[in-house]
DNA sequence: TAAGTTTTTTAAACTTATTTAAAAAAATAG
DNA sequence: CTATTTTTTTAAATAAGTTTAAAAAACTTA
């Protein structure tokens, strides 16, 4: 913490890894938490130290009680390797995951386990600050319940759709307030709060536990209510300038077309994303363009989601494909954007969205020849994230950690 | 050079700055290449080290002959501080600039200095390897009056049109041959050689020397025959996987438009390059729509040229501002997408089209309030270039120091 | 012009981590 | 089951650069 140099009492009552300050010693928990338990020769390729050195400091952190001994590795014909793990209770992160309509907390322990159940709360985000003490309140119910003290919490991460800045802590898009609001909640909680767009957050999953692991440069598309970009250059999360990077979902692509919320006019968003899925088979459904998908509803408009759409696409639903076509045709003219600008080795497609992947990935191919220079276009490897309905909130503690971690 | 290792010669033949192989010398010794003579209280800030290693550094390269001291900086109040600077004679470097309709050749001394006049060969690219014949006989004569001895050559850097990949030194759009371009000149030469896209080379220009210079995350326009983009990210010039990465000039933008010489239609060349510029004052031309033009062209098409078409702009003539206008608008939606993507600190206008900014700035302006989200559109900085036309070969000159001696 | 101050340079002491070498532990081969 | 090999761990020696302190040079001020 930032006040922390300044502190008159005594060590005792600070978070247990600032005691152990040292970078090195930083450097080797954060590997311990991200990659699980591991040998002191594995240690040495990542934090770049020789043999001694490691051990020494293995030695140490066993010493300060944030690492233990977890039997031995495997050898290949000599002296087996010590295992050397975060203690589960080392520290602890909390993660909060807030949706359009759901907010979820989960407390990671320091191994990188989620030591708690599903917790989400029902709540509509809101433009201003309303939603806060809810989700404070929630959050320190599961906080509560786990018995986790406080000095032992590293850091509080949330993930959530709008502008974020992670570096001033304020989001321009929801929960406005007339300070950052990630400082609102830091005081409320009384431990360190990170704030991050949950496209990006998603990115940082995949960089990190996912198919973007290892990997230099990467873009992950996250497919939910909106369309949000996360982009990883030179193995980093790309930020920008206010960290307002990743806008793709507002590109504008329809001249004169649908009003988006943000304002202007045909963005992506308005004809690619869950929410135009929605509002198109509404749409349709209105126009009587689907018996099947009425029979999915009960001929109800308002029972209308992304699933059911694919459902009766699956059935055959003529009208339903060509909705989640139209979709995918869109989404790979972006992509066509995004493959020529960035040239990406990969480009991962996650969230919401990836339940219709049958119906769009077909159509997203296509136009990506269609608009795509082939040099490029046909190079591009186009996956499917395997983190499911998680990546947010691993995303978000990681962000956490090596946010704690690296300052300093 | 990747064989150096495995000479058994002796150290005489070598490259002088290869000898002096430490990381540490190097990083000196491009320093000084780049900012000009220092005090060592300068340096010390950027290869960070301390006063007593840098001293030592300084003397061992003063005894290689590689630096020389240049008097006394000033001070506040105190002993004053020793410059110094690279020897003119320690390297040099030969910058090739290849552009569509001409070739040109400079060759740099270890201080940065241009010790050669204009060297322009008139050339039109070819597709196959036919020029590169007469663009090294070209330089050679360029090297041989200046009587530079080949050892002494650090290298060769080329920017040119095209999808260049630097790393594996292919140039995908011209000059395709069985082996890699670079390879090639590099075999003829004798010497290494370094490849790359001219908007890069230039953003790279623009990055050590021009308006990018300590920024983190610029984008560089090039606005020339075709239209070009060089993207600085983190500080560092960013190339994607193949070194492809700022295909902006074939973002489509119209649907069912003009073809394109990559083969799609309505790319943002089509309608926003120098090409897309001569080619509709061309058709208005003929169309009779412009008195003022035929006048300055004798009524003859094949006069046309983008510096006509601003004068008859700045006189007034309605369709060349209209032409210019529109090629302002179409920019500047492109612009829009790279800003929500990119959200940089700042933009830069740069190339033989710049001639025309009074003319295209204002649309590219509008364009930019039409189609970008406010938060990003009304921060964002645009800047026209400072560098001129020397940027490209500044740019690969300095592309290839740092190649050289940033490799082992 | 001399004394004092500021800043750079040089020299010595100290820190830190690496390299080298030896010891310990566990697997494999005979 | 023992000897050999392989690999990790520990210990000592070495290397490299930083910090501290002192000396030298140049400017300021009285």
């Amino acid at each position: 913490m930032a006040f922390s140099s300044i502190k008159y009492s005594s060590d005792s009552d600070l978070n247990v890894v600032e005691q152990k300050n040292n970078l090195q010693k930083r450097k080797i928990i954060k590997h311990l938490f991200l990659y699980g338990a591991m040998t002191n020769t594995d240690l040495i390729g990542s934090v770049k130290l020789s043999t001694p050195k490691v051990i020494g400091l293995l030695n140490e952190l066993k010493n300060d009680g944030l690492i233990e001994e977890l039997g031995q590795g495997n050898s290949s014909g000599g002296r087996r390797p010590n295992l050397y793990g975060n203690k589960e209770d080392a520290f602890y992160i909390v993660g909060i995951s807030i949706n359009i309509y759901k907010t979820s907390v989960s407390i990671f322990n320091a191994k990188n386990q989620k030591i708690t159940e599903d917790h989400i709360l029902p709540l509509t985000i809101s433009y201003g600050t309303s939603i806060i003490d809810s989700i404070v309140e929630f959050t320190e119910s599961v906080i509560l319940e786990k018995q986790i003290p406080r000095e032992k919490i590293l850091g509080i991460g949330i993930e959530m759709p709008g502008m974020v800045d992670s570096a001033t802590g304020i989001n321009k898009t929801y929960m406005i307030s007339d300070r950052p609001v990630s400082e609102v909640f830091s005081e409320k909680f009384g431990v360190e709060v990170l704030i991050e767009n949950d496209a990006k957050a998603r990115a940082f999953a995949e960089l990190r536990f996912g198919a973007a692991h290892s990997k230099k440069n990467v873009l992950a598309i996250h497919l939910d209510w909106g369309i949000g970009l996360g982009i990883i250059v030179n193995g980093k999360l790309y930020k920008g300038r206010d960290g307002f990077a990743g806008e793709f979902g507002h590109l504008p692509m329809v001249d004169n077309g649908i009003l988006c919320k943000c304002g202007k006019q045909g963005c992506l968003e308005t004809i690619a994303s869950g929410t135009a899925i929605v509002r198109m088979a509404k749409e349709g459904l209105i126009a009587g363009r689907s018996a099947m998908l009425g029979n999915l509803v009960n001929d109800d408009p308002d029972k209308i989601e992304i699933r059911k759409v694919v459902q009766a696409a699956i059935m055959g639903d003529q009208f339903s494909i060509s909705v989640l076509a139209n979709v995918g045709h869109w989404l790979g003219k972006g992509m066509a954007y995004l493959i020529q600008i960035f040239n990406p080795e990969l480009i991962i497609l996650g969230g919401r969205m990836s339940e219709a992947n049958q119906f769009i990935l077909p159509p997203i191919q296509q136009s990506i020849q269609i608009f795509c220079n082939p040099e490029l276009g046909n190079e591009i490897e186009i996956k499917v994230s395997e983190l499911g309905s998680q990546a947010g909130i691993q995303g978000i503690s990681a962000l956490l950690l090596e946010y704690v971690l690296d300052k300093n």
